[in-house]
DNA sequence: ATGGCTACGATCCGTAGA
């Protein structure tokens, strides 16, 4: 099974590149965040088309989710249970018998802000979902753009970036706090290139620059963390004209389908 | 140099992303 996950930054405005990556990389299952697009508008005929079911949780102009699978979704959850929340940041289904959690984790805005504050609350209320997702689900995996960088080897400047937003001590902890659920970094399970990064700034030349930040993640419960065979991260929609900051990141596992 | 792109939904600019 290909797992895979990416920011599009704008469902209406990636979905010619959506369905190009679909048709060239093959996921068994997507995970979209950042679809900036009500249910009612999402072009769910079009990735149909392409041979996807989908599960959406969407609202306009901000944030929204998505999970696309070859094979049928069932048990769809959309947000936290029990944490309130207009937001729509999270959905979950079960694709073959595997649980997916989609998410896409708070910006935080800046350290200290009242957005920080609702980041750290989030993840806060996210992994006490977690916690019973990862009993109840012995094949789990999160998936998603976490708006954290866990370690400095994930951050392309991290003295210019030091204490900032996405890399500051307490979301670090917060992600630590996911990991010690029994969770894994599927990237890290691999040999990796030095400076491998999942997003861009659209400004200053950022992805030219390779001045990048690794914040999606496809996290995996320990019976899917054995069964994992590769992590990687897929630059070449990143270079295409007009795309997503952020790139694809993904995961095979070698579960029966 | 504290900006610099991009998307959106409201106008001819503000909010948000990271």
């Amino acid at each position: 099974m290909k797992l895979a996950t990416w920011n599009v930054n704008s469902i209406k405005v990636r979905l010619p590149q959506l369905l190009d990556w679909l048709a060239s990389a093959q996921p068994d299952v997507l995970c979209l965040q950042e679809l900036k697009c009500e249910e009612a508008k999402f072009p769910r005929a079009e990735i149909e088309a392409a041979g996807y079911a989908s599960a959406v949780s969407g609202q306009k102009t901000y944030n929204g989710v998505a999970i696309l699978s070859r094979t049928p979704l069932a048990d769809v959850v959309a947000g936290i249970p029990g944490f309130a929340d207009e937001q729509k940041r999270v959905i979950a289904a079960t694709v073959q018998g595997v649980r997916v959690v989609c998410v896409y984790c708070p910006n935080g805005q800046a350290v200290g802000s009242e957005k920080y504050d609702y980041k750290l609350r989030w993840f806060a209320a996210l992994k006490g979902y977690l916690a019973e997702e990862v009993r109840k689900y012995p094949r789990l995996t999160v998936a998603g753009d976490f708006n954290v960088a866990p370690e400095d080897r994930d951050v392309h400047d991290p003295k210019a970036w030091e204490g900032q937003v996405h890399v500051s001590e307490p979301e670090r902890a917060a992600w630590r706090a996911l990991l010690a659920l029994g969770l894994q970094d599927s990237f890290r399970m691999f040999e990796q290139p030095e400076k491998s990064y999942s997003w861009w700034d659209y400004r200053m030349l950022g992805f030219r620059r390779n001045a990048g930040l690794r914040i999606d993640h496809l996290l995996l419960s320990q019976d899917l963390a054995r069964a994992c065979s590769a992590g990687s991260i897929d630059k070449a929609p990143r270079k295409l004209e007009r795309p997503s900051d952020h790139a694809p990141a993904l995961a095979e596992l070698n579960v029966t389908r």
